[in-house]
DNA sequence: TGTACATCAGTGAACGCGCGTTCACTGATGTAC
DNA sequence: TGTACATCAGTGAACGCGCGTTCACTGATGTAC
C-alpha cells in the first residue's frame, strides 16, 4: 500500500479506505474529498481520475459494504446449519458484529442517504445482502405452521428493524444514551421473545 | 409569525421552524444558519443575537423535539387507560405518527448526532422521554410473573428499538428500500408476536 | 403628555476557510518496431 | 536490446461558492423624569 513514486499504484482502493476511515471517524458527512485524498497521500484533483465525484466515491465505499455484509451474513447463516433456529440467531449476531467492526462500512450503506439504486453495483449489492436475511427467515419460518405464519418478508423485516435500532440507539459511543445492557444482549433476548411468540422457542 | 418591520418580534422561534423545515428536507447537516436565517426573512448576522452558534439552535430544535415527543407518548399512554395493554399499543404507534409528522424534530433528535447532554435542557428533555417510554414498559411487564419478566428498562429498549429502526429503514421516502408492509403494520405485528413471546397475548 | 436616553434586536459588509471540481501540465509506464 | 511514442495517472494552481462568525453600526422600543 506504500505510495511507490509519482504513480500510485492502487490509488482507487486508497481511497476508499482513506475514506472508510474519515467515515467512521466523523460520519458520512464529515468525510470529504479533498482529506480523503490527503489520507492517500495524493492531490486533492487525484480522485476525479478514478471517481466522477464524492458521491460516486461514496457510492463505491457502500457497495463494498454491501457485499462483505452479505458475505458476512452467508456465512453465518451457513445454509441452515446445524439448524434453521441456531444458523438464524448466527445471522443476528453476525449483523450486530458487522456494524461494531465495520464502522465506516455500516455508515455509508445506512446513514449516507443514498439512494440504494445510485449505482447498479449498489443496487446489485443490497440486493444481496437483503436476500441472505430473507432466505435466513423463511428458512426458519418454514417451522411455523402456515395459518400462522407471517409472510418472510416481515419476519425478515421486523428482525432487520430491531438491529438496526439496536445498531443506532445502543451500539454507539455517544455519551448519555446508555442502557445497562449491551447491544448483543439486547439483540439475544429481543430476538428470543420474538421467536418465542412465534412459537419457534418452546415456552420456558 | 409575519415580520413586523425593524424588529421581527419573535425571531428565535421562528429560526427555530425554520431550522425544522430545513431539516425536513434536506437532513441535519444540510441545514445551514444562513439558510435558516434567510427563510426567517433577516440577515445571516441575526440569528446570532439568540443562539450562540450552528450546534445550539441545532440542540434547541432537538430539545423542543423531545419535549413534544414526551407530551405525544404520554398521552397515549393515557395513564395507563384503559389497558396496560391497549396503552402500551397505544405509545408504539404515537412514536410513529411522532416521526411521521415532525420529522424534522425527529432528525435533529436522532439523526444529528447531538450528545445528548449537550444541552441541560436537552438532557432533561430527552430524559423525560425516555421516562415515558420506561413507565410504559414498567406498567405492562407488571402483569407478567417476576420470574419470567425481563427488566423493564430492557423490555423498553427491544421496543424502542424496533420502533426506531423501522423508521429509519421503512418510514423514509428512500426509493428502493421498499416492503410490502407499511411501517405501521410492522410496528404493529412485531409489537404482537413480541408481547406473545413474553405471554402478555394469547396464544392464537 | 413630552422628551432624553439606555437598551437591544436587527443590518450589512467583511473575514478566513475549506470544499468540490476543472484544467493545462508533466512524469512514469508499457508497447510497437 | 534500444528507441519513439501513445497512454494515462498524477500535479499544482486556480475557480467560484457558501458557510459560520464577527464587528461596528443603526433603527426601534421602552422607561425615567
Amino acid at each position: 500500500m506504500a505510495k511507490r513514486g509519482y504513480h500510485h499504484g492502487n490509488l482507487r482502493q486508497a481511497l476508499v479506505e482513506a475514506a472508510l476511515d474519515l467515515i467512521a471517524e466523523k460520519g458520512p458527512t464529515g468525510f470529504t474529498m479533498a482529506e480523503a485524498a490527503k489520507t492517500a497521500g495524493v492531490s486533492a484533483a487525484a480522485p476525479y481520475r478514478h471517481f466522477a465525484g464524492r458521491e460516486d466515491l461514496l457510492a463505491e465505499v457502500a457497495s463494498q459494504g454491501y457485499e462483505r455484509f452479505a458475505d458476512v451474513l452467508e456465512f453465518a447463516f451457513n445454509d441452515g446449519q446445524p439448524s434453521p433456529l441456531a444458523a438464524f440467531e448466527a445471522v443476528g449476531r453476525a449483523y450486530l458484529a458487522f456494524a461494531r467492526k465495520y464502522p465506516g462500512h455500516y455508515m455509508a450503506m445506512f446513514e449516507a442517504g443514498l439512494a440504494p439504486g445510485h449505482t447498479p453495483e449498489l443496487a446489485k449489492a443490497s440486493e444481496r445482502a437483503n436476500r441472505v436475511l430473507r432466505r435466513a427467515a423463511e428458512t426458519l419460518s418454514a417451522r411455523i405452521p402456515p395459518e400462522r405464519r407471517p409472510p418472510s418478508a416481515m419476519f425478515a423485516a421486523h428482525i432487520t428493524a430491531l438491529s438496526h435500532g439496536i445498531v443506532e440507539l445502543y451500539a454507539r459511543g455517544k455519551p448519555g444514551t446508555r442502557t445497562p445492557f449491551t447491544p448483543e444482549e439486547l439483540l439475544e433476548t429481543g430476538v428470543g421473545i420474538y421467536l418465542r411468540g412465534l412459537g419457534l422457542i418452546e415456552r420456558d
